[in-house]
Formats: C-alpha cells, sequence, structure tokens
DNA sequence: GACAAGATGCATATGTTAGACATCTGATAT
DNA sequence: ATATCAGATGTCTAACATATGCATCTTGTC
C-alpha cells in the first residue's frame, strides 16, 4: 500500500512540468530540484515518455513536455501505468484451501477500483494550481 | 499497489480460521494447508492476535480462534491494522518544489480512504461463504 | 513434570527497488 | 559538416524490505 518511489515520482515529474506549462524541461532540472539521483529519474521520465504521457525532444535544448494538456491526463490512469496494480493478490500462486469459497480477491479487485477512480477523479491541472491558478515559477523560483 | 505477502495471508488467515468456525485451530495446520513457511506465519498469528483479530491459547489443545464473531471483523480494518497504510507519499521527505501548490497528498489520501471504506463493506463472513452459507470443511477436508 | 503450543529475539536469505556507469542515438546551432 | 547537448539503452552494483530459519523461552493442560 506505499507507491514505488518511481511511481511517486512519476506523478511530481508530470506535476512539475504541468507547472512550468509550456517551457521544455530537462531531467536534470528536475533532478536537481526534487534532489533525486539523475540516473533513476531517467527512467521514470523515459516510462512516462513510453507511456505517452510525455514528449522528449533530444539534441541541444532538448527537454520534456506534456504530450497532452494537463487537464487530460488523470493521475490514476498514471498509477496504472506506473505500477502493477492488477491484482493486489494472485489466488493460484500456492494452493489455497478456499478457493471457490472465498471472496477476498473480488473485494480486494473492487477496492482497486475504488482508489483508481477516486485519483481518476483529478487531473494534473487542478492537482497542481488548481483553483488559486498559482504557477510553480511565481512561487517558488527553480534554484 | 501490492499487498505484502504478510498482510495477504493475514486476511487468508483470519478467513480459513472463520471458516473453521467455532474450532481451534493451529500454527501449523494453516501452514501446512496453505504451504507456507511456518515460522513466518507464526509472526503473522502473532500481529493478528495483538491487534486483536484472534485470540490464540498456548498450552496442549491450543491453537487459535476469532477474537470476535466473523461478521463483526472488516477486511479494510484488517489491512489497516498489518500494513502501513497511513500515507502513500511523504511530502517531507526530500525538499518538493511543489510544496504548497501541489493537491496530490489529498488526492491520494482520499483515493486510500476509498480503497479502505470499499473494503470494509464487507465483513469476514460474507467474504467466506456468504450466500451459500458453505463452509470449507464440507468442501476440502483438511490435508 | 512432561508435553504441546505459542512468544521472543536474532541471524540469514531472497528479491525488489534505487542508483551508477559506459556507451549509443538523435537533434540543433553554428 | 561537426561539435555539443540531451535523451535512450543496457548492464552492474548497492541498499533496503521482506520472508525464512533457528534457538530458546514461556505458558497452559494433561
Amino acid at each position: 500500500m506505499q507507491l514505488k518511489f518511481f511511481t511517486d515520482y512519476g506523478l511530481r515529474v508530470l506535476l512539475y512540468v504541468a507547472a512550468n506549462d509550456g517551457r521544455l524541461v530537462t531531467i536534470d532540472e528536475i533532478s536537481r530540484s526534487y534532489g533525486i539521483s539523475h540516473e533513476h529519474l531517467r527512467k521514470i521520465v523515459h516510462k512516462l515518455a513510453q507511456s505517452e504521457f510525455l514528449a522528449t525532444r533530444r539534441g541541444k535544448d532538448g527537454g520534456m513536455s506534456l504530450a497532452r494538456p494537463a487537464s487530460e491526463i488523470r493521475p490514476g490512469d498514471v498509477i496504472e501505468a506506473l505500477e502493477d496494480v492488477r491484482t493486489i493478490i494472485d489466488c493460484d500462486r500456492d494452493p489455497c484451501p478456499l478457493r471457490g469459497v472465498c471472496r477476498l480477491r473480488t473485494a480486494l479487485d473492487d477496492a482497486r477500483d475504488a482508489f483508481i477512480d477516486t485519483m481518476n477523479k483529478h487531473t494534473l491541472a487542478d492537482l497542481v494550481g488548481g483553483e488559486t491558478g498559482a504557477k510553480l515559477s511565481e512561487l517558488q523560483p527553480a534554484e
């Protein structure tokens, strides 16, 4: 019931990029800004690009931006893409004497759906800024 | 977003005991029945007893039984007791440039509550047996 | 008092996740 | 055209959490 560091920062990367709307942001900037490993962050960004949440551009003055508007990216979808969330327990892994009687698996599946659905009531846009409409750049100058 | 093996089997132990309603069940019986480590199961049982889901009895003909009726034990509460579920991410661990702007933490807390609440719509009694009212002993003789 | 069962604490193994490094590919500016 | 900057890829290592094992103690019942 903890998100992986990977997923946690996956969300934060997207929020950071959303808050710096428009501008191309580099891995280096984010890793310095959050104080986390450049190398590990690289893998997070790569996965986010593969999952089509980020668009990346190589080369000089490259960097990343959101692949879609922040108001169209839902955090539950991001979690599903970064975290293995499909089955919370595996009833087939070991012989289970309760098989056929037990509805634990169904209940857990429903609960997982409730989790994701609740996250998907939001978008990146309203998680960062929201009503106040504040931009990151106005609050905390990068570096 | 995976339950620990520990929590997963914590729930299954309770369901097993619930399905064997009334009878005292030993760690040894459960570990053989599920095919998992006796030693690890011991710790699970211990934690469940501490958390007042199980009542244990030492000595000859000892074993465990539910501390309360199966219809009064809710699986979401069990998960909360066995799994660290309080904060899914920790905003204070690293310096986060989004602090003050970002509502990710709140959204995750709401989602976690939705997860637990959904689990707590059930009780041990309806997860095992439920409408059919079938008892484990009728379906799969122990060993 | 002997035995069966859980309690406790420490030591070890395993697996997952995070971090580091070296090298390659692609895009842009000059 | 080429130098340079930024991401892509793959392998290796380190750190940490979790599961497992073992030895010993405690408690309750026969």
